[in-house]
DNA sequence: AAACACCACAACCGCGGGGCG
DNA sequence: ACGCCCCGCGGTTGTGGTGTT
């Protein structure tokens, strides 16, 4: 009450996104670096609310960010952390430093939700949920707490101690066979046919860089009152993001013959490709040292990439906390108690499980 | 081939928390 | 201590794409 609604402003944009907004997005964060949304709109000319360049940069463009298939592994994380933290997906997706809050909560919503009604016809509710909407009795309560806590122990257990997934950030499935095979499904992957349709953001953004460059010579970070070009790109992004290569650009053997020339983006590809792998890399420094890693990153801000990599990982910190306020203990005591505590209860969670 | 239904995802909305003057 | 501003989070909605009849 009384808040006035952030973008209510007569002339501020919405709806999807152009490549051309793209664009002028990803240049100004590269130049000024994420945060201090509230200028980004007025310093970019974009007719867009803070709010919404914030989001379009964290859930989509920001560097390191896996799109599509989820793998058991990542699955399996999700419904233990969620049985853990609850639906805390800023929390949750701290543990699974490539996929945003929005994407993960979305796969909750969608996937995990149709699959755990699947498996569970007959009984009252999505019984990993560990906020179930009914009402139960205090007594069910802490039962089910309980299980999920012990159902969150071994996942971690698992996921942080046993798979040392090959995380290649193109979806190469986790081929560890599923330890309880919590679903009850095989689950090799969700969506398989969007595998193709979401190209990493990098891919996405580089080949919007790509394209931009082609068509205009002149390297501008302004380019809004290019007809031709916005034209253009909003081709590109129809043709990149929905899966057609019909564009020849977009066909991966077309990788810019060209961009050497545009020295002022060199450095945005590679480091956006530089971000990504170091991300790869520090996906699985293990999560057992994910939190501590935190930020020895330093916003070393040599370049708007280092920016990049210490951003694309921003709420390692921020979720340790989280996870850590579940039972104010520092996580590290929480993570040790999980390893030690996990190992003891495994029969019985996976009677539980079932 | 067309119409309809369903699904998946991007984006929006509103609230709460933290920092700062 | 208080109020304001900004940012982040979780829930919800809108829309485009895909599958089915």
């Amino acid at each position: 009450m009384g808040r006035p609604p952030c973008c209510d402003k007569v002339g501020v944009k919405k709806g999807p996104w152009t490549p051309e907004e793209d664009i002028i997005l990803v240049s100004y964060i590269q130049e000024h670096g994420p945060g201090n949304w509230r200028s980004v709109p007025t310093n970019t000319g974009l007719m867009r609310c803070s709010k919404s360049c914030r989001l379009r940069w964290t859930n989509y463009l920001r560097p390191g960010i896996k799109r599509g298939n989820f793998t058991d592994h990542e699955e399996k994380m999700i419904i233990h952390l969620q049985a853990l933290l609850g639906n805390r997906w800023a929390a949750i997706a701290s543990y699974l430093p490539q996929r945003t809050d929005n994407d993960i909560k979305n796969y909750r919503n969608t996937h995990l939700k149709k699959k755990l009604r699947k498996l569970q016809t007959g009984t009252a509710e999505d019984g990993i949920s560990g906020n179930s909407q009914q009402p139960i009795s205090k007594g069910q309560w802490e039962r089910r707490l309980q299980t999920d806590i012990h159902m969150a122990k071994q996942a971690l257990c698992e996921a942080l101690s046993l798979d040392k997934p090959s995380h290649d950030h193109h979806h190469v499935p986790d081929l560890k066979p599923s330890l309880s095979n919590i679903n009850g499904t095989t689950s090799t992957t969700t969506r398989p046919h969007q595998a193709s349709t979401y190209a990493s953001n990098t891919e996405n953004i580089a080949r919007l860089l790509e394209n931009w460059m082609k068509s205009s010579p002149k390297v501008r970070t302004n380019s809004s009152d290019d007809h031709q070009t916005q034209i253009h790109h909003q081709n590109m992004l129809n043709n990149g993001s929905s899966s057609s290569t019909t564009d020849g650009a977009h066909s991966g053997t077309t990788t810019t013959p060209d961009h050497h020339e545009h020295h002022g983006f060199d450095s945005l590809f590679s480091s956006f490709n530089s971000s990504t792998l170091s991300d790869n890399a520090s996906t699985h420094l293990s999560a057992e040292n994910n939190h501590r890693q935190t930020s020895t990153t330093t916003n070393n801000n040599n370049t708007g990439l280092m920016m990049f990599q210490d951003e694309s990982k921003p709420d390692l910190e921020a979720a340790a906390g989280a996870a850590a306020a579940v039972d104010q203990v520092p996580l590290t005591l929480l993570e040790k108690w999980l390893f030690d505590d996990a190992t003891a209860h495994q029969a019985h969670d996976q009677d539980m499980l079932f």
